[in-house]
RNA sequence: GCGAGAGUGGCGGAAUCGGUAUACGCGCUAGAUUUAGGAUCUAGUGAGGAAACUCAUGCGGGUUCGAGUCCCGCCUCUCGCACCA
């Protein structure tokens, strides 16, 4: 047997008995409390994992198996998100069909995952393109399709011009595309929608609930974009034929309804043709076909000008009964509130910005003092403030916050108005038009129109063709396979066409938790007891990346699936853990960066394991940096957990077969290294979980207690809390110190206060606030005794000399400091 | 513009409650060992100073016996949102 260190025999020895004795197999039932740990699955990319990726599942891997050791039934699972986009987009790069590219890159990420001896159960492994897993996501759209939360409609969506595909608004960050970052435009397109806004006061609601970073709480409850106000109706005379229309506008702000001197539409909305005069016709028309065209990207840069065309059209503004000219621009979104709003530009940043550039009338209706003014006494910017009601009839004199109310209770009476509420969430655009995806399980028959597939016909598998190019079209690819689209109606047996637009990437993994519990199961998606009995996942590790997209989806689907009673809880959640980003300076760039095939600066792990052993890798992921933080990886860096771990071996190694005489201060310090290794996991904060071990060993490293020796019992407690973090290590040298069971089957050690407590504590003697000396007293040790004895030391006599004390704070066992009458000593 | 987080040695970073700032590691310096390289071990390593000491946690104030930590005002960086009526 070697007394080396060797990380490349001890290693693949480990994961091969792990693997014969299925140590990592979850049991269906166990006595034990569950504990379900979820790393949020990868999609299978070519190039395979970097460090970075490591971090969160040795992380994860971490906490998995200090749970495991606290007793818990662990639930520890991993599978691939291997549908959508990124592996579409992969495969057409390689020139390489997408199934095979995603079995071969599943292969590989696999070989690469299962390196590191995370303590997956491997029997759970799924993968969302798999027809036995993706029948349970039609499944699913069925049963939200059956609820009515999923419809078609024709809508201007965003288009990804590269991908050639629809966007949902989630996908599109500052106008560009999320995955390309090509610039976004507009295509109108038929497209499934799923009903995501009927849950959006719950999604928001229930964010209380969870133990989320507040980041993440932050950027969901923003991106639902809660408002409250009142819709109000104008009257408007088309100025085309004199037929009457209502435009209910939605307002934060009604009690500066007198204020609105004029109206804008989106360009987009359904009125603008109705309404518009026959004079502004063709202005209007080129307006609405110019900002089609315009794409997102440069409509948001143009914050600081303003366009707009005015319809020819006036609408009443209900308190008053004036006339407001209605306008078209497109600072309006049609997506967000009514689509129309009352323009206010006393009181609008936006509006009084409009106003000046095309000469509408501006009226205060808040009194302000405060307002900047122009010589002419007009405002020289919008006043946004609240304050008391001017102009405004009766309603003058009244505070904004009464304003709004009466305002809002006069409209109500006459029917032009009540109490609303605005959410930025939008339906999400369920459609895309690329091959590699899950097709909508629905069916078009002329006689029997839409019509869902019956469950007993899943999965509507995806056929295998040579051609899966998007086609650009707005159409599917698989458009244009008659063997698939030609089918026949389930209603009436006649011919029938199918669907041929995917689901997006973010369907498979918006239910994938639910299915590890059971991940074979054949004749459901999942089974209501074990889901009861697994969910809600415990801890979520992953990137922040996810913050909205994944985990606002997932939430959703939760909600639905419980509201439909299918399982019994409505968040998925319960904790989520986001680890930070490995960097790297890129030679390219020059710059620190997240670590990317483009930026040239990713480090593989493969090389290494190679070196050093995954036990040395593991650790290096978690002493970086804290967690939760972006790190900058630094290859030498390693070499330290590397001498740590051979420092360690070789002291253990030496006291294998010694039977020593322990003393007081190692029980001590053993007991310190239980406290500060648990505290820190509880944390997360692994990287100081480490440095504790190295402490430690520096502690056993000490002259006087090597020739003293210490208990085996010290070593075996030590190889217990290390074993979560370096897993091949611990176990060997729990075999070599006599065990022939598995470490993994002991008990996570508790903290005995009495034995990491000491009796004499060391107190910082200072005088006027600076050290002078130190000395040691026990905690209880009365201060007059104290003060006598610190007194005496030296340094501290010669700063007292001659000064009269004013004060003595004394902090017991911690602090004792003389207070003199000048201030310097 | 709005919101969140961060700023500590040459570097990554520590510092439960306001109580010895710089734990742990990297790097560096010197020595031991080695044919050499490497590896390993020992000692040292915030700055100034011969020392006594003094000064240092982005900058400027404040509270306190005492501030990296709390309060006020700035600066820089990172991330998120951004015409949301």
């Amino acid at each position: 047997m070697s007394h080396l260190y060797q990380p490349q025999k001890i290693e693949p020895k480990w994961h091969r008995i792990w693997q014969e004795t299925a140590a990592h197999k979850t049991p269906e039932r166990s006595e034990k409390p569950k504990y379900y740990c979820l790393d949020m699955f990868p999609y299978p990319s070519g190039s395979g994992l970097h460090v970075g990726h490591l971090r969160g599942y040795v992380l994860s891997d971490v906490w998995a198996r200090y749970k495991k050791l606290q007793g818990y039934n662990v639930l520890h699972p991993m599978g691939w998100d291997s549908f959508g986009l990124p592996a579409e987009n992969d495969a057409i790069k390689r020139g390489i069909h997408p199934r095979i590219n995603t079995e071969k890159n599943i292969q590989n990420m696999k070989r690469q995952l299962e390196k590191i001896d995370a303590m997956y159960d491997w029997s759970r492994e799924i993968n969302t393109s798999s027809p036995e897993y993706y029948k349970w996501t039609q499944w699913i759209f069925l049963k939200i399709y059956k609820k009515g939360l999923a419809y078609r409609k024709m809508v201007p969506i965003n288009w990804c011009p590269s991908c050639k595909t629809g966007l949902a608004n989630e996908e599109v960050v500052n106008g560009r595309c999320e995955r390309c970052e090509s610039p976004v435009t507009k295509k109108n397109l038929m497209q499934w929608m799923l009903r995501i806004t009927r849950y959006a006061d719950r999604l928001l609601q229930d964010l209380d609930k969870l133990d989320w970073p507040e980041k993440v709480k932050t950027m969901q409850t923003n991106w639902i974009g809660y408002s409250e106000g009142a819709e109000v109706v104008f009257k408007a005379l088309s100025a085309r034929n004199k037929e009457e229309f209502d435009i209910p506008v939605f307002t934060t702000r009604p009690d500066t309804l007198f204020g609105a001197t004029y109206m804008v539409l989106a360009p987009e909305h359904e009125l603008v043709e109705k309404i518009t005069s026959p004079y502004q016709e063709k202005e209007v028309q080129d307006y609405v076909r110019q900002s089609e065209r315009v794409p997102e990207v440069e409509r948001l840069s143009e914050v600081k000008q303003k366009t707009g065309v005015f319809t020819g059209a006036y609408a009443i503004n209900p308190v008053n009964g004036e006339k407001t000219p209605v306008w078209i621009s497109d600072y309006v979104l049609l997506a967000y509130g009514t689509g129309a709003i009352m323009a206010v530009p006393a009181h609008d940043r936006r509006d009084f910005e409009f106003a000046t550039k095309f000469d509408l009338p501006i009226r205060e209706v808040i009194y302000s003092q405060e307002a900047e003014r122009k010589k002419g006494g007009s405002l020289k910017e919008a006043y946004l403030e609240e304050g008391k009601l001017i102009n405004s009839g009766a309603f003058n004199g009244l505070s904004s916050q009464e304003a709004r109310e009466k305002i809002t209770q006069h409209l109500a009476r006459k029917k032009l108005g009540k109490k609303s509420v605005s959410y930025k969430l939008r339906d999400w655009v369920f459609s895309r038009q690329r091959y590699w995806g899950e097709p909508i399980p629905i069916i078009y028959c002329s006689r029997c129109g839409e019509i869902p597939v019956p469950e007993k016909n899943l999965p509507v598998e995806l056929p295998q063709v040579e051609k899966y190019q998007p086609t650009g079209t707005g159409k599917s690819p698989l458009e244009n396979i008659p063997e698939f689209v030609n089918t026949t109606c389930p209603g009436c047996g006649g011919p029938a066409k199918r669907e041929t637009d995917t689901m997006p990437q973010w369907a498979g993994s918006s239910w994938y938790f639910l299915r590890y519990p059971d991940a074979h199961l054949e004749e459901a998606s999942f089974e209501k007891e074990t889901a009861n009995y697994w969910l809600p996942v415990d801890t979520y590790v992953g990137g922040i990346e996810h913050a909205i997209l994944h985990l606002l989806y997932s939430r959703f689907f939760t909600k639905v699936l419980y509201d439909l009673g299918y399982i019994g809880f409505d968040e998925p959640f319960q904790q989520l853990f986001n680890q930070g980003m490995v960097c790297k300076r890129s030679k390219r760039t020059g710059k620190v960066e997240k670590m990317s095939k483009s930026k040239g600066n990713v480090v593989s792990p493969d090389v290494l394991i190679e070196k050093y052993g995954i036990d040395t890798v593991r650790m290096y992921e978690l002493f970086i940096g804290p967690a939760e933080l972006d790190c900058e990886w630094q290859d030498q860096g390693i070499e330290g957990i590397f001498r740590f771990l051979k420092k360690t071996w070789n002291l253990i190694s030496k006291w294998e077969r010694e039977s020593a005489q322990e003393d007081r201060e190692t029980q001590r310090r053993l007991h310190l290294l239980i406290r500060d290794v648990t505290e820190r996991i509880e944390a997360f904060k692994f990287n100081t979980a480490v440095s504790s071990f190295m402490e430690f060993i520096n502690f056993l490293n000490r002259p006087e207690i090597l020739t003293r020796g210490v208990k085996n019992k010290t070593i075996e407690t030590f190889l217990v809390l290390l074993a979560p973090f370096a897993p091949h290590f611990s176990e060997e040298l729990w075999e070599r110190v006599g065990h022939s069971e598995s470490i993994f089957k002991e008990e996570w050690p508790l903290y005995d206060r009495s034995l990491g407590e000491t009796k004499f504590l060391t107190a910082v003697v200072q005088v006027n606030s600076r050290v002078r000396g130190t000395l040691t007293v026990t905690k209880d040790a009365p201060e007059e005794k104290v003060r006598e004895e610190a007194r005496r030391i030296e340094k501290v006599r010669k700063y007292l000399e001659g000064k009269e004390i004013k004060k003595v704070v004394y902090v017991p066992g911690r602090i004792i400091n003389f207070v003199t009458t000048t201030t310097k000593g």
